[in-house]
DNA sequence: CAATAACATCTAACATGTTACATATTAGCT
DNA sequence: AGCTAATATGTAACATGTTAGATGTTATTG
């Protein structure tokens, strides 16, 4: 079969453009993950059409998008359903996240700039004030800010988006145990021990520190199961 | 906003449903890898339509999971195109390769099994026979099994399809250089060196053997950015 | 002739109508 | 009552019509 047509226009520029499907795409992401819409319940594309004030269109865009992320499963002719946690998949996307983002601190620690320390600095800091007032959004958000930082000072073009994407699962996970416990105090401890590592340029105790600190959420999870079953699935 | 239904049904089997959009996915995807479609072409959605026998939208489903995939770029109300080859994105995807599978590598060789290894040294007999006859088509799609083979005997549900995806930018580099050279023969060698480290429950060689039998690529690429300027964007 | 503005053209984005299929419900039968 | 088959229902998948915007071309003006 013969496809394409042998033209050879292309662009340069890189165009930002936010589509409908874009924004979609966002406020049910972050539904999903802030469990707005809770693991397992039905998301009826219609409804969300017409409560966002679009058509079907971008509301299936974005869904699919959401599917091939593995935070939505569509059932063909069925239904679309918020992917409940799966203890096996989860694991998965751990490993992935464990290896890139120990890949990342390795390469991020041997290049690292005074500038990138001051900022990552900064972040602690605001991490400090967000713990002390209990600000538990807040402080999610900082914890993204700082892994994306880390994922940046790596100095590789795109590697934030690749990573931020197979952390979704677990920033949904991470996100229900934040509310739970004094794990908040914990995390701001695990990443000063990251950041000095850097700071002190000790590649190998970055890149250790970082693992344990991804470990940790492991354990925190199997407690998460036992308090709420409902919102897994196998 | 009020997202959501609150219903609680959901769905416990998973259902496999091949839909026209993965069809059509799957032979652009592969059409791009193999580069049918050059590297820079535009892709008139409407004229794919018409070739495949389907409407526009399964057509533009398909082009929005490949355009997050990276290997085609959407400028809106402009056009669609092949996705060129740029140095720094493949050095970001060569980066996530060499993490996720000499992890996966690690923990596949510190559990492999006797079945796996002899389906792996299967594998590589097929690959010397497809070498002799330089069926480059085939030692290719042997070279890809292998890998797949790798990924799952790490024994991660899902690994092998989140490693896959990552390296579609590499596939289809890998694809254009198979052609230049002795580079088969090159890439055997280093497959039955990985396949020895296993059997052998050498973790450390194997991970080492997996990042050099990687990296290599690195240094072909910069031959083929010489020999076909036209295939690259920066 | 150069710069610019009006306009034509083409495409993806978006909207909406239709179809096929999975599932639940009900009716009919033993 | 219990089982099976016909049927109703609801959803994603698919088809197609419409809109908005990016770009290239041509006309207009200095």
């Amino acid at each position: 079969m013969q496809l394409g047509t042998g033209g050879k226009s292309y662009r340069e520029q890189k165009v930002v453009a936010v589509t409908r499907k874009d924004q979609v795409y966002s406020i049910l992401r972050q539904a999903i993950i802030s469990s707005q819409l809770a693991p397992g319940e039905a998301i009826r594309k219609e409804l969300v059409a017409l409560q966002l004030g679009v058509s079907r269109t971008p509301v299936s865009d974005a869904i699919n998008r959401l599917a091939d992320e593995g935070l939505v499963e569509i059932y063909p002719q069925t239904g679309t359903f918020v992917a409940r946690l799966r203890l096996d998949k989860i694991e998965t996307a751990q490993f992935v996240r464990i290896a890139l983002e120990t890949a990342a601190i390795r390469r991020a620690a041997e290049r690292s700039s005074a500038d990138t320390v001051h900022s990552l600095r900064n972040n602690l800091d605001r991490q400090r004030k967000a713990a002390e007032i209990r600000d538990f959004e807040g402080f999610y958000a900082l914890d993204e800010e700082l892994h994306d930082m880390i994922c940046d000072a790596a100095g590789l073009v795109g590697l934030r988006e690749i990573a931020s994407k197979e952390r979704s699962q677990i920033d949904r996970v991470r996100r229900l145990l934040l509310h739970y416990e004094t794990r908040m105090v914990e995390t701001l401890k695990e990443h000063e021990a990251i950041v000095a590592a850097i700071a002190d340029n000790s590649v190998e105790r970055a890149v250790a520190t970082m693992e344990d600190h991804i470990s940790k959420m492991g354990k925190m999870l199997l407690q998460l199961q036992t308090k709420r079953p409902e919102l897994f699935a196998s």
